[in-house]
DNA sequence: ACGAATAATGCAACCGGTTGCACTAATTAG
DNA sequence: CTAATTAGTGCAACCGGTTGCATTATTCGT
């Protein structure tokens, strides 16, 4: 059986609480008297039980983290690396991470993060992928558990820590207007997620600057899976295979972009450029590497739980909004349009 | 405040111990009891609190997941398909997913994720990359708490699930060699980890099989990193560029060969074949798609809760093996040895 | 030298559940 | 009709810590 507190106590001939004390740094004990409780609990590899404290101390030390729910779930590259900074960085300020993956996105009403939430096993919740009118905020206050999400929410007084999206759409898309495309098409998020949202409104800025009209024929949305990306591109061809160049959301669709329009015959980037968003590890090793918007990845996981640290320590009354740098990185994959848009070639697979 | 069951049982004016029985559907209430005691519960929301049934109960509905550790971490999305399933399944049994990410490989003696494993937090825990002689075995057994490992464990007695590692290489190289190919090089995974281990076995096996000598010259390890590949690739093509087919142990480190292949000037499948090992969805997404052995990786994280959820509660004595079946999946990066070898373009380029 | 301030420790009540055992009332057997 | 069951509930002791307050032993000021 592991040594308890009421065990040390004995042994010493001391009381539980001088123990307690003596391990928690009270400067009431005196330092001989710590010395000696250090040492024996040194000796029989005492580990103070955290159940036992969490349930005197309300405090579990715990940080709850609500993974995207299906389909995007957990296939994401963007979020494996997110997930690691954040672990890493919670367990260097004394937290563990619990997370729930489950399945239902909350189209019910019922959001089966929210159970982890009601649960009192956590000190916070850190959040991803918030709606454009999110449910769960009304949730989650009404129970005072500090949260924090990835990605901006419209509600001003949540916290949220995000990478600077339309800045970044902007002026990767307008990088590819530099270039000499015209006709980019587009392929979003998820019409309720504000990243979509957000990522697009950079889209639509780079056109407006370059005076070029919004043409919706050439924009779809995808789930930000790579089938999602994929089926958005074949649809978008569908109406209208006279494009120089697509700009995807976030990475992985850009890949399911790739591959749609391979199958019709196109060739990157002589016929279509491709653009992405995230800046995931596998955009350079693919052929040709994928020109995307780096998000700092990693920092946006350890921002996000010093931000949450934050809120559950200082109280800290007002919401803290973080945003964070992108770096557009062009490669292979973007390149000048060279014929006259790639009427020719579309047409030469116009069979298909 | 929350209520609490003490809160119910003035309200109904019953004692704590017939509420706790009736929420828990002890047949010694009387059922009028319980129906009111439900109802109540229903109306004011009454949650048993986790952490106080910990501490009574001894036990958490909390699994443990260590997660590799750097460089690996959680960077290869073989995890995070691994993951979602295993948090998935989880919750289905009943249980959360709580991860110890934590750097360190224990190679000082110190286990970062034994932490967690002292913690008395978690009911039972979930290991990665298990070790030819793994030290956490022994510190895990000594406080006997149940375990199960993602990989095969040399010691008989402990747990795990594991795909084919051997049947799976061996099989996919013996296409390699059905194929033409005589020289085929192997980029192997850390030496002291079993995975390693098993596929660099099949890769032995599949070429004693057809009578072609192991040549230590076009063997490498990486660390299952797509840098880790690279670099692996690399030094063997310093020693020996006259290879026609690569056989990777992981497909992170696959791309790493690819792209390493490519900047010694040599064409995928053209010039060299290669080969992965794992089947995360991004093979089919680069260019050319990867061949490699698919994992069922879902199922993997599926079967490994379940056994340990098995083990937690049955008590069960023996330690169970479960060995799931991988499928060799061809694609185009896999063709017939074209030249004689590579012999021809790496001249070309032999001034690298 | 004596009362007051200070230092060190102990007592006991929590935190919110679970559970063995005792107890009362109602039912059944003989 | 009484004794033995059985059904339904309550008491109180846990689980292993934390913490406000009381208590005792020291040291200090004057």
């Amino acid at each position: 059986m592991r040594p308890t507190l009421q065990d040390m106590a004995s042994i010493l001939n001391l009381s539980k609480s001088t123990v307690s004390r003596a391990l928690a740094g009270d400067p009431r004990v005196a330092e001989a008297t710590r010395s000696r409780v250090v040492a024996l609990a040194e000796r029989i590899g005492y580990r103070p039980n955290p159940i036992a404290q969490g349930l005197a101390t309300r405090r579990t030390n715990i940080i709850g983290l609500a993974v995207p729910c299906a389909p995007r779930s957990l296939s994401d590259p963007f979020y494996l690396e997110f997930l690691g900074a954040a672990g890493d960085t919670a367990m260097r300020c004394g937290y563990s991470l619990l997370l729930s993956a489950a399945d239902g996105d909350g189209a019910d009403g019922y959001h089966p993060h929210m159970e982890l939430a009601h649960s009192a096993r956590i000190d916070g919740m850190i959040l991803t992928e918030p709606k454009i009118a999110d449910e769960r905020i009304e949730i989650l206050r009404k129970m005072d558990l500090p949260f924090v999400f990835l990605g901006m929410a419209e509600d001003p007084d949540v916290s949220w820590v995000s990478g600077e999206n339309t800045g970044g759409a902007a002026e990767a898309v307008a990088h590819l207007i530099d270039l000499g495309h015209k006709k980019i098409a587009c392929v979003t998020g998820p019409a309720d997620q504000t990243a979509s949202e957000t990522r697009f409104k950079g889209y639509r800025e780079a056109l407006a600057e370059a005076g070029i009209p919004l043409d919706l024929n050439i924009v779809a949305s995808g789930d930000f899976t790579q089938i999602g990306g994929y089926q958005a591109m074949k649809s978008i061809l569908r109406h209208d295979s006279n494009i120089s160049a697509v700009f995807a959301s976030n990475d992985v669709m850009a890949f399911g972009v790739m591959r749609a329009l391979r199958e019709a015959g196109l060739v990157i980037p002589d016929d279509v450029s491709v653009l992405g968003f995230d800046g995931i590890p596998l955009t350079q090793y693919v052929d040709p590497p994928l020109a995307t918007v780096r998000q700092p990845i990693s920092q946006l996981g350890s921002t996000i739980v010093e931000v949450l640290v934050e809120q559950m320590n200082g109280k800290s009354l007002c919401p803290i909004h973080r945003v964070l740098n992108v770096e557009y990185r062009p490669a292979g994959s973007v390149a000048p349009p060279c014929r006259e848009s790639g009427e020719a070639s579309s047409r030469a697979h116009g069979g298909i």
